[in-house]
RNA sequence: GGCGGAGUAGCUCAGUUGGUUAGAGCAGCGGAAUCAUAAUCCGCGUGUCGGGGGUUCAAGUCCCUCCUCCGCUACCA
């Protein structure tokens, strides 16, 4: 049986995420772990909130709340949310918890033994009316190079010229507005990442097999000018875990906290001790330590494009750095993004819609299977309202429930809820049989590889395979002359359901639930046997019509809520 | 500016190492069927494969060049 640990990108907390975000990691990370866990594999699928940071401090003023509180509170609303997905975490942790301040504080020891962190004196911007360090896009001023007014302290948007924050003219907070900002002089620790790019081009020469997306953009880090730069791995904050060497205090180090990217991809490992804490495994380091146990887990990230260079490069040099035999990620799966209606999701200005109104507004399976079936991998894709309701409509309504529709209303009215006896499977049947599992090892195939799209539409061509049998063989229309043979074509139509619903399982969880509850049946056994699988169901077996599986999206709904959603979230 | 991704049917997208008349779904048109959520199934494609040039017996695919869109560009995360 293999072992795969299977972790998500870890949404930041200062906010609910739109659906861009969703379908960039989460969702198809949980449509791995299912499928991975559908073939009997052994999963630990692992997420978190990532909590500290700059952001964070500001939300949490925003809303008037300690830092802590507003994170606390915000990574229940997100589990939540996730849970209301179906996002089938081992655990969703955070990247504040007790168990990743020592991770975290570990690995920087390890480090520093190792010689891979050196001191750095900086000049950095000091707000007094903020009473903070701020980070360069947060100083905003007139670009020296173009004269646009709301150039960034780190670039300036108009005319993309790099700046520092002392190029600008008339400098000021963008948090408070103050202009009265002082360079002041601050010691932080940089990993010595320029020392292991060997090691690291080595490593990523040797992913061949990886998505081009991703081995292009650490290649670029580390070629790009004089290669691959250390990297400050600390900042002047009041949230985030304290620096420290292994579990010494670091002299001159007093009041400042690791770099959020220091420490959030740190979290994939505490996480897993934090599932052990939690009561719901017993052991973690087999899955992340090579020398307990390790060696035989396929290990897979799922990202969007923006988070490569730290998962291709920061996280592998913290874990190679430590000298210590750390799992190394297997595969990284990245994504591109997925646009709204002519232009971008923004989470800072309430465009799109965002996880929480999603279900407000329809079950998660319409959402999981339009998302995943036009999941951005390629190239950037877009959401319109349109799309999603011909596509749901069409996919799930009439090509899935309508054929459960059909075959158990057609099986009711003649046989009785009951599977139906008599007759044999002919030629016909083994045709479809054939063709089945065709398409079923081309599915596995595609869900095996990531390929998240060419899954949806294997998936759906086998749906459609169930709608061509009816059709040909006509049940309705053989009862007539040869009521045996229309019960062998009803008992298969039957059984089809029941195979459906395992197969579909990963891609729509709650309508395959709904499925094998109404097929009274437990058996979701994956159809490595596709004749056995259509057997499943014998002679006499009761089950229920099921309830209308995906009520269609009428014109109404959808121009109201394309109206709704087409300005600003309130 | 640099790097990367993308540009294929009205729409959303496939097209593996260059190889017979460039494909799928949706939409549209025609038909069959009447079990079903007015659902299903079958048939129907004259596309400058972004423009131009080149290599080749052969180019959507390789090379050059230009155009357009998107992302990243190291202190947002």
């Amino acid at each position: 049986m293999a072992r795969h640990l299977i972790t998500s990108a870890i949404p930041y907390i200062n906010g609910i995420k739109h659906l861009g975000n969703l379908v960039g990691s989460q969702l198809p990370a949980d449509l791995f772990a299912r499928y991975q866990r559908g073939r009997g594999n052994e999963v630990l699928f692992l997420c978190a909130t990532d909590e500290h940071g700059t952001p964070a401090e500001l939300a949490a003023a925003k809303a008037g709340k300690p830092v802590a509180e507003y994170c606390a509170e915000m990574h229940d609303v997100q589990a939540e949310i996730a849970k209301g997905f179906r996002l089938s975490f081992d655990h969703f942790g955070r990247s504040s918890s007790p168990e990743n301040h020592r991770l975290t504080q570990h690995f920087a020891g390890q480090l520093a033994k190792a010689g891979l962190i050196r001191e750095v004196i900086e000049k950095q911007m000091y707000s007094h009316a903020d009473g903070r360090f701020l980070p360069d896009r947060y100083i905003e001023g007139t670009c020296p190079n173009c004269g646009f007014d709301s150039a960034r302290g780190d670039q300036c948007d108009n005319c993309t010229k790099q700046l520092d924050p002392t190029d600008l003219i008339n400098p000021h907070s963008t948090i408070s507005g103050s202009t009265d900002l002082e360079q002041r002089e601050t010691k932080h620790l940089y990993l010595c990442q320029s020392q292991m790019r060997d090691q690291l081009q080595a490593w990523i020469d040797s992913k061949t097999d990886w998505p081009i997306l991703t081995t292009s953009i650490a290649k670029k880090w580390l070629n790009d000018g004089d290669g691959l730069q250390d990297r400050g791995i600390t900042r002047d904050l009041d949230w985030g875990i304290p620096v420290k060497n292994g579990t010494e205090d670091w002299p001159g180090m007093e009041g400042k906290v690791f770099y959020v990217w220091f420490d959030a991809p740190i979290e994939y490992i505490a996480c897993a001790q934090e599932w052990v804490d939690a009561g719901k495994g017993t052991d973690w380091e087999r899955w992340w330590r090579t020398d307990k146990g390790a060696d035989d887990v396929t290990y897979t990230q799922f990202m969007g494009k923006d988070n490569v260079p730290f998962h291709t490069l920061s996280f592998p040099a913290t874990i190679l750095g430590s000298g210590e035999p750390w799992k190394l990620v297997d595969y990284i799966k990245s994504f591109n993004y997925l646009n709204y209606d002519g232009g971008q999701f923004s989470t800072s200005r309430g465009r799109g819609v965002f996880m929480d109104q999603a279900l407000e507004l329809l079950p998660a399976d319409y959402w999981r299977w339009w998302l995943l079936s036009h999941a951005p991998e390629s190239s950037d894709a877009e959401f319109t309202w349109e799309n999603f309701q011909t596509s749901v409509n069409k996919d799930l309504a009439d090509v899935l429930g309508n054929f459960v529709s059909r075959i158990t209303k057609f099986c009711r009215s003649k046989f009785g809820e009951t599977v139906p006896q008599g007759g044999e499977y002919g030629a016909q049947e083994q045709a479809l049989i054939a063709e089945l599992t065709t398409r079923i090892r081309a599915y596995e195939d595609h869900m095996q590889n990531m390929e998240v799209r060419k899954s949806a539409q294997e998936l759906r061509a086998i749906w459609v395979a169930g709608n061509e049998y009816l059709q040909s063989t006509a049940p309705w229309s053989t009862f007539k002359t040869d009521p045996a043979q229309a019960a062998a074509q009803v008992r298969l139509g039957l059984n089809l359901i029941r195979l459906y619903a395992v197969l579909s399982a990963p891609f729509i969880p709650d309508a395959s639930a709904a499925l094998l509850a109404a097929m009274q049946t437990k058996d979701d056994t994956w159809p490595d046997d596709v004749a056995g699988a259509l057997a499943a169901l014998p002679a006499g077996h009761a089950f229920t019509v099921p309830e209308v599986l995906f009520a269609k999206i009428a014109d109404e709904d959808r121009e109201d809520w394309q109206q709704r959603f087409a300005g600003v979230r309130t």
